[in-house]
DNA sequence: GCAGAAATTTGGAACGTTACAAAATAGGTA
DNA sequence: TACCTATTTTGTAACGTTCCAAATTTCTGC
């Protein structure tokens, strides 16, 4: 209407070229470019391929604030995840990275590094920024009450942990029933002064671990005893740390089950630091079985849980979710397996448990 | 104006609440929302109160889109990184968090799993979100032509890694230095046969070490021998796989630069299963020093990287150029350390290098 | 060559936000 | 009280996109 334009280029001011742009260029209307942008079927064939190369000629780049502004679906799935230190959830972020890919959905981790502040920043920011819906493994010590409001209306999948209060989809392993199997293994070889190590009451899924613990030796009639289960931070230092405590038992502990590998890695570690022998002496299984588990001296006996599918079953329910706009939750418990190695010390006389699995030493 | 709307929520029927939502029910403008969401001063105490209420009652959540519509910046910056199972990658991603946290921008870390496809997807959806800037460790293989137009107008920090035909800022360590003192080591401490091990050729990363390596030959007047030279995936694998070639040598070799650490420690799990003793017979020191490989048996000698100084050091870069405006390309190279341990078994004779660091053995 | 159908294309009118200029209100002072 | 200055508040016009109804073009069959 008004004086024409500068001649290339013809951007917007902003640098950024628009639809505008793009429509003057291939000398067709806006409503034109935007129906080749949503690949639609309605536009001809030798359109199509000017409005696509004046797209490229432009450099032109999707405004998705903008369409989401009308009611678009971002596309984008936030993962927030607690701690990317720790290889488990690496693994699990991997698991739900590919899911994301196979279903045209793009994933944007934030990690919260355990801080529940950095955590509602991260979430509300995902928020803002339109993500469809969330994958969440929560930071310890979370607000739920805070928390809370930022969800509403967007389907949640909590994975691998849980909040107390917070009724959400979830996808967790059967932590219980693994812990029970872990255990009543030790028990059948022998052991009867089983620890347990790593992890605060305040954790759920502690808890779920520490409850199969408990039902396994009641099963085997052996009575609790408190001063066998040790709090602890669950990195490698933690594991460390119970050292003093554990040898120092009046009735010594003659094996113990860890809350996860990296703490059954710390335990042991430290514990032959100070001259015992892991395997022999004591044994140690751990939880999650991550990948350096195999590589420990001695190999670390754990409970498998696949994190990787884990993490890909959280996605594909949250995609289902999204999909059908039913966000009513939903629990999925993926089952675990026992992965015997070393450092149970008790390979040999293992029980016939038929969902253990006992490890060739050349599988390595 | 025309009749109003039900009782509670008022939503903009999307079910997400507005700000003109709020400014109804703060009784107030939208303009007066939208300065109290930008912290103007220019808004009276008890009008502000009044609206924070109102947002917080109606759940309100801000649409950034619709902001960066306007022209506002996102404050978010995007981190697309190559390999987040390689715990080196994941260090330094946890360093660029760190720098984007104190610098109040939240950063969206996109794992492209050296898949150059998925980099171009991600970086192109990154852009449509409006990320104001970027941190790139480039996936292997990348095609320099299609990426360059997704990047154009925005700052871009690539790390760790860089490619050829990208002129963006760069931070990376001094591989070459780092790569000709580990090598002087192994000679100064009687090796001359000394293989080059891992990585490709077309790696920038690893023509930069490979450099310092000919070049510590050079000084030293050891003939270069290329059969000594083996190019091998970057991972465990790669590292084992060549034994067969490396022990089969006509005059073999008594110690090994590896191109990093997972390749080191993959290369001598592999010799200890095929009988060397690594450390006394056969030196080896990688590149990075990852956290495991003060772990392994024996212990890793390392050139030692500081990755999370790496994200660091980018970010605070990047916003720099972000809050200058003046995106011209940068170069950062941050210096490295060699850290001598068991594994090339000569830590009682080593050199007068100053830069070198002998590590207790109380450290652990 | 024409009506009717089918295939393409096209103007707006939103969407939720911000910036600007202008309006309203409050606070002093003569 | 009337006037001038600060202090607050508010319409209005974008921003780049999609959606819908309507307009235009291209095909059919006669």
């Amino acid at each position: 209407m008004n004086a024409r334009m500068d001649g290339q280029g013809t951007k917007g001011r902003g640098g950024r070229s628009t639809i505008v742009d793009v429509a003057h260029r291939a000398g067709v209307s806006k409503s034109t470019v935007s129906l080749v942008l949503s690949g639609s079927s309605l536009v001809a064939e030798a359109t199509r391929e000017r409005v696509t190369e004046a797209m490229a000629t432009l450099g032109y780049i999707y405004h998705r604030g903008a369409a989401t502004l009308r009611g678009a679906k971002s596309g984008v799935i936030g993962m927030v995840i607690n701690d990317l230190s720790n290889p488990f959830f690496v693994e699990m972020a991997i698991g739900i990275e590919e899911a994301c890919q196979v279903g045209a959905y793009i994933p944007f981790i934030a990690n919260t590094v355990e801080n529940p502040v950095r955590q509602l920043q991260v979430v509300r920011s995902m928020r803002e920024h339109g993500a469809a819906g969330l994958v969440l493994s929560p930071a310890l010590g979370t607000p739920v009450a805070e928390l809370k409001p930022l969800l509403s209306g967007m389907p949640v999948v909590q994975v691998m942990r849980r909040l107390a209060g917070l009724k959400t989809s979830i996808v967790a392993p059967e932590n219980k029933d693994g812990a029970r199997r872990a255990t009543a293994h030790l028990i059948a070889s022998g052991h009867r002064r089983i620890a347990f190590v790593g992890g605060f009451d305040s954790m759920v899924v502690r808890q779920d671990r520490f409850a199969g613990y408990r039902l396994a030796l009641e099963e085997a009639d052996i009575p609790f005893d408190a001063s066998l289960v040790f709090e602890t931070m669950t990195n490698y230092a933690g594991g460390g740390a119970v050292v003093p405590q554990l040898t120092n038992l009046r009735e010594p502990a003659t094996a113990a089950l860890c809350f996860n590998d990296v703490v059954a890695i710390g335990l042991m570690r430290a514990l032959a630091a100070s001259g015992v022998a892991v395997g022999r002496e004591f044994g140690i299984i751990g939880f999650d079985d991550i990948e350096e588990a195999r590589h420990t001296v001695p190999a670390l006996s754990s409970v498998a849980v696949n994190a990787r599918a884990l993490g890909t079953r959280a996605v594909q329910l949250l995609m289902r979710q999204l999909a059908s706009g039913d966000f009513e939750p939903e629990t999925i418990l993926c089952p675990t397996t026992l992965v015997i190695r070393a450092s149970c010390g008790t390979a040999l006389s293992a029980p016939s448990n038929s969902e253990a699995r006992t490890e060739a030493k050349s599988k390595d």
